[in-house]
Parts: structure tokens; C-alpha cells; sequence
DNA sequence: GTAGGTGCAAACAATTTGCACAGTA
DNA sequence: TACTGTGCAAATTGTTTGCACCTAC
């Protein structure tokens, strides 16, 4: 696994163990580009790594968020995704029949974070900007 | 209540009663401007009107938004925020230290709804701005 | 060997649902 | 009167936590 090294090292700088678990959880978003549900992540990992526990799952994913290592996006159903850091920064169109996502690569922060800062005096953490509707496909079957 | 009859109209015109419950959830939010989770609105409604249950907020909620009287907002704590449709449009910067949020006037979609619509073949039907960070006070207290 | 990590089960918080009764039209 | 809406309690879903055992280092 050559990219998920870069992973490993980044986990032990900060004390953590690389156990098998962690291994599958990153492997399994290398392998698996795009966001992912924690439920999705370990449905994924079930597969050939049978007694993994979604608690586990959950756990680390946390861990890797705050390592920076991972990234967390709520969508409107009420349920997180995940997606490695290393990804590039995008945003999304969400279809609300068959749930299926597809990259913008706009990002409208990259425009006004100087000025939000600067006149809002506010420091920028994360943001969130997801566009919900029906793709061309739901929007055909539904006719 | 003035402004409520438009509301409770449209109520009506969809074939739902008024009910002292939905008007005082209406009542609620023209009163309090802003988003605000159903367990706020919930304990608002209770000072005055103790015997309203969080289920019927819940549900009444669900049906105005349906019917677009009140607009959804998901923030990245996990709880739903509802702010009646008839304000402004705008997003907001959410302090991630003491939940207090701002109004940003700026709308990315405005300028992209038209393209993403033709070039992505996609429906557009709702979608989530907001930036999350720690504002003024928050900042200062931490150091 | 030892601290941190895991799995299990139970706890939690936000939200939804089934059901009998109550209240609007 | 008829049927929709409500309150209560219980169920559901996504996520977190306590605890005893396990394992990477």
C-alpha cells in the first residue's frame, strides 16, 4: 500500500498505533474515492475484514478527522460523510431520489474568505456548500 | 396576528386545519426571526402554551416545509433549523464555539443556478452555505 | 509490560411513528 | 358527524460512551 504510508506516518507523529482497523478504514477511502457514509465505510470493510465493529468505524474516523487526515460533510439526510483530505477541495450537486452526487469544482469561499475575515472578523474553520435537486436520470423516471 | 393569515390561508387552501397549535408554531416564527431548532421553538411556544408536545412541533414543521412555508436549514451540529420562507434569502457564518450566527447576503447560486441547471442537466431544488469558524468574542476568550 | 485500541452492549440525542382520544370544519 | 390533528409512549436512526479484554510497540 504505497499511498496509505504517508497515512501511517502522519498517525504515529501523533502517538497513535496503526492497528489493522485504522489500516482498513484508510485503504478503504484510498480505494474508494469520493464520500462515504461511516455505515458505507463499514459495509466496505465487512467484506474482507468480517470482524470489524462500526463503533471502531466511528471512532477512528473521528480521530483521522481532527489529525486533518479526513474530512467530514453533513448532507441534509442527517447523516455525516466522510472523504480523505487529499481530495480535491470541491463541492457537490446531491440528487434527492437517488442520492448519487457528482463534483463542483467551484468554490464560492475561495472569493470571499479574505473579505469575511477581514470585515466580519470572524476565523473560517470549514464551510459547507451542496446544491440538492433531481438529476437528469430521477427527473426522466419520474415523468 | 396580521401577517399569520397569509400563512394560515395557504394552510387552509391545502385542505389543513388551523389548529391553536399550528398557529401559535407560525405565530412562533414570525415573532422570532431567524433559524431555530424545533426544540427551541418547542420551548417557546411552551411559555405561553404549556401543553403543545415536541412530536406536534415536529410534525408541523415537516408539513410547512412541504408546503414551503418554512424553510429547512441543516448546520453541521446535527440538529435541523426552520425560519419562516418568507425572509431574505441569505446563509450565515455559524460560530462554532458559542452557536451565535450571522446573515451573509452573498448567494453563490445566484450567479451559478443557471449554468449548473443547463451544463449539469440537474433540478435544482434547495442548497446549504454556510461557514463555520469562531467569531470576535469567541476568539478573544480563548487566548 | 503497558498504555492505548477494540468489541460489545448500553446510552444518547434528534426525529418519527402507532394509537386512542380530542377538536376543527 | 367525520375525519384530521394531537399527545403520549414507544420505536428508529445515527452516533457516542463505559468497560473489560486485547494488542501494537
Amino acid at each position: 500500500m504505497p499511498e496509505a504510508n504517508q497515512f501511517f506516518r502522519r498517525l504515529k507523529q501523533h502517538g497513535y498505533k496503526i492497528t489493522p482497523q485504522r489500516q482498513a478504514i484508510l485503504q478503504c477511502l484510498l480505494d474508494n474515492p469520493g464520500h462515504h457514509s461511516a455505515e458505507e465505510i463499514h459495509q466496505i470493510i465487512k467484506t474482507h475484514y468480517p470482524h470489524i465493529s462500526l463503533d471502531t468505524v466511528y471512532r477512528n474516523l473521528h480521530t483521522m478527522v481532527a489529525l486533518g487526515l479526513v474530512i467530514a460533510l453533513n448532507f441534509a439526510d442527517g447523516r455525516n460523510r466522510y472523504e480523505l483530505a487529499t481530495e480535491e477541495h470541491h463541492h457537490h450537486l446531491i440528487c434527492l431520489s437517488c442520492g448519487q452526487s457528482e463534483q463542483i469544482d467551484f468554490c464560492p469561499l475561495s472569493y470571499m474568505a479574505d473579505t469575511i475575515s477581514r470585515e466580519r472578523n470572524f476565523t473560517i474553520c470549514k464551510h459547507s456548500f451542496e446544491i440538492y435537486g433531481y438529476c437528469h436520470n430521477c427527473r426522466q423516471n419520474q415523468k
